[in-house]
RNA sequence: GGUCCCAUCGUCUAGUGGUUAGGACGCCGGCCUCUCACGCCGGUAACCCGGGUUCGAAUCCCGGUGGGAUCACCA
């Protein structure tokens, strides 16, 4: 049994989005799954349109995934005497021939086709003229003209194509260059990927590629296609649909765990299982449970997949992902014990880490911010006495545990004859500027002795 | 328009001839409770339509409708 061999082949147009993404991940999971080998390919021909930005960023989008590749990155361009290689075998074999015709003259062929309700195809005019190469010459490839060229696809079954409705389409241009369909099944061909997963847009260049890979006698990879992803109105997903590209999610606090669990979900099932680990996935993922029909995104169910994903992280694990969000906030915290109980307070409250950096922001300021509304309603005369008792009692405690500021806080309780919620908010506002936060013990715990004292002081003698 | 793909709650989906059609997100109640959350309990809501096949169809077949993809010297 051959191992198995996937690629993720990017356009580097623009960033990683979700919806490649999504293919990657596929790809790279079926691989990871069977221990087999991923190999990336970056598809630069359309040399208008490549970037260095785009290649860096969705090098950098995959990084921040996770997804690693065992070969490459190969680039397209740099491949051109291989692509040439293989073409001229397909002219020498006679698969392929030498088209003179412009294309003024294919655009008036096509115009002509279309007048008599015909398929506007080339005629096959140079197909048996026998042509050399010549300056502005491109090559055809000689398709059969009657018979079907069958797709066997494992997500979507067996599926037929006329030969009759392919023309002899184009596999090198008039400036020497390869065309896609040639250039990716000769890519795949000689970097051995016997498994190609992508999106189904692709399934009608599928037959153009078999008969690629027929007429160069090679066997077929399998070939697998996975609905697209749509936008909440069931188009295409695209740019006025909100945020596309993976990084964009990266900065709005998502975590990769939670955005591959998501995607992955997006078109796949196992059974009732909603969450999964990086590590659920590679053990479990598989080509027999891709759905067949377009899915789409919707960000609430992202979000709430995230929420569990925080909660399944340890604080130490989720540090070096939330730093960069407090930084945000102008808050330089480093990855320290402090930070991780923080992180622990607000982790069954977060929907994202920026969510938490915003929540965290009184646990690193001095003076937090003092919500004035919360403060009218909670900071009231009669209130100071009280918080004047709790700092007092709370500095004379000789072990701040849990246990003490309870011992604390029943005895005030009883002192001031108010129940427990009566000074559990005031105390909240004292110290964190507003009516929301951790639960009052978790908080003054992560906080200290010292800065709780601090905080509870300067609130209660202010007014 | 031609070709191709697809069709279960609003959304993601389970289901592979016999189920009270299950789960998740969302939404609505309730419980818990020091706020907000978490969590827990309950509710809302679906087999696109029409024909077949069958004792029996969400499941199989055909047609329709709807949605999507694609028709380049782009990838």
């Amino acid at each position: 049994m051959k191992p198995v061999v996937t690629r993720f082949p990017p356009s580097p147009t623009g960033f990683l989005h979700i919806g490649g993404a999504r293919t990657a991940l596929f790809n790279w999971l079926y691989a990871r799954k069977t221990r087999g080998k991923f190999v990336l390919r970056i598809e630069d021909t359309d040399v208008d349109r490549s970037t260095r930005e785009s290649v860096d960023a969705i090098l950098d989008a995959l990084a921040w995934l996770g997804i690693d590749w065992d070969d490459g990155p190969y680039f397209q361009t740099q491949r051109k005497e291989i692509h040439d290689r293989y073409i001229d075998k397909l002219v020498a074999s006679g698969h392929a021939y030498y088209c003179s015709c412009t294309p003024e003259e294919i655009d008036a062929m096509r115009e002509k086709a279309r007048a008599q309700g015909l398929k506007p195809m080339y005629n096959g005019k140079c197909r048996e003229r026998g042509l050399s190469k010549a300056p502005g010459t491109v090559v055809r490839l000689k398709t059969p003209d009657s018979g079907v060229t069958v797709v066997n696809d494992i997500v979507k079954g067996n599926t037929a194509f006329q030969n009759a409705e392919m023309d002899d389409f184009i596999i090198r241009r008039s400036d020497g260059s390869p065309m896609y369909n040639l250039a990716v099944v000769v890519d795949d061909l000689t970097m051995g990927i016997n498994t190609i997963i992508r999106g189904d847009d692709h399934l009608i260049n599928t037959p153009k590629q078999i008969l690629i890979y027929q007429a160069l006698g090679a066997d077929l990879p399998v070939f697998g296609h996975v609905p697209m992803v749509l936008g909440p109105d069931k188009a295409r997903l695209s740019k006025r649909h909100g945020a596309m590209s993976v990084s964009e999610y990266r900065d709005m606090g998502y975590l990769p765990d939670a955005v591959i669990n998501y995607l992955v979900r997006l078109g796949w099932s196992h059974g009732d299982q909603e969450f999964f680990t990086r590590r659920d996935l590679i053990e479990k993922f598989d080509l027999e449970h891709l759905g067949r029909s377009a899915g789409m995104f919707d960000l609430s169910k992202m979000t709430a997949l995230n929420a569990k994903h925080i909660q399944a992280k340890t604080p130490a694990e989720l540090g070096p992902l939330f730093l960069p969000h407090l930084q945000h906030l102008g808050i330089d915290a480093a990855d320290d014990g402090f930070t991780h109980q923080v992180i622990e307070t607000l982790q069954p409250r977060s929907k994202t880490l920026k969510d938490m950096a915003r929540a965290a922001r009184f646990y690193y300021m001095d003076e937090p911010e003092m919500d004035e509304k919360a403060a009218a309603k909670f900071l009231t005369p009669e209130m100071a006495d009280m918080l004047n008792q709790a700092a007092d009692d709370i500095e004379a405690l000789s072990d701040y545990t849990q246990p003490a500021l309870e011992s604390v806080f029943k005895k005030i309780m009883a002192d001031f004859n108010l129940g427990f919620g009566k000074i559990a908010q005031p105390l909240r506002v004292a110290i964190t500027g507003t009516t929301v936060s951790p639960g009052i013990f978790e908080m003054l715990l992560a906080l200290g002795k010292d800065n709780t004292v601090q905080r509870i002081r300067r609130t209660a003698g202010r007014r």
